[in-house]
DNA sequence: TCTGAAAGTCGCCGTTC
DNA sequence: GAACGGCGACTTTCAGA
């Protein structure tokens, strides 16, 4: 799209913030009628700026405490589409991020338990492909859910 | 909560597919009464399971096309506290996670450009109490959005 | 389950660059 | 004239009884 004014900026921080914002409510804020803050939407919605909206989950309250950064390195035959395949295969991984450096792929697993964890990265190291991995356990995350670039930088 | 039983999860899945459903559209698709699914949800948003909406935001998109995860190691007397409160004192991090393994911390960071990732690093380096830093280039990502454990685990 | 109130949606028109 | 903002009528959704 063509580079998004300050006011559309402003409009993507509040359905960060809150994706169930009313369209009169984000009107009053950036003092714009309801009209023209849903035709700025629907702009970066379409533009692919806006992909969705979700429910942000506590999956610690649902009994899945554990979360880790496990890096997998793959044999050096595996291409990028079938680490993808490997990694995100298995249901515990919820994130699969391809990685430049010293490992090939990132993944974020979340489990019940350290066992639970324990049994996961078994079964990524059984799939065939992957000859290593190094897991971190997270113990806190701080997540900026409505981080925004040009509020700052 | 009570443990949240299956109409609760396919409820939760549903609105982490789309957290601007109505209402009435996920009665529907779970053979409930608008009531009933008015209530389960106020449930779950108290017992802190939903801790709110978000729209989801393409950072590419933006001219943000840079994302990095690098990794932290402290001088051995810095508070967790600090280390977080250092992180993400910068604009650019947009995560921070503690883990375990070498009391490190791994920070998501996002920059426009690999001059200004280059920048970001180099602003956490002279911060102080950091005394090292390994930054892996996110190539590729794949998040399930909508991941939910109890789907198939 | 139903009803009043509120929000979203759409077409049309004025203004600006 | 193309793009954007505003106004008003119609439709859907929400909240309380």
């Amino acid at each position: 799209m063509a580079t998004p004014d300050p006011l559309d900026l402003r409009i993507l921080v509040l359905l960060q913030e809150d994706g169930r914002r009313t369209v009169a409510d984000i009107a009053g804020r950036v003092a714009l009628s309801p009209t023209a803050v849903k035709r700025r939407i629907e702009r970066l919605e379409a533009a692919g700026v806006i992909t969705g909206y979700s429910a942000r989950v506590d999956y610690t309250k649902l009994g899945w405490g554990i979360a880790a950064f496990t890096e997998l390195r793959f044999t050096g035959t595996t291409s990028p589409g079938d680490m993808d395949r490997v990694a995100a295969g298995i249901p515990e991984v919820c994130a699969v991020y391809t990685t430049a450096g010293n490992h090939d792929v990132t993944a974020l697993i979340r489990a019940r338990s350290v066992e639970h964890l324990r049994d996961v990265i078994h079964r990524l190291r059984v799939s065939g492909s992957i000859v290593g991995t190094r897991t971190h356990v997270i113990l806190d995350a701080h997540v900026k859910d409505d981080w925004h670039p040009e509020l700052d930088g």
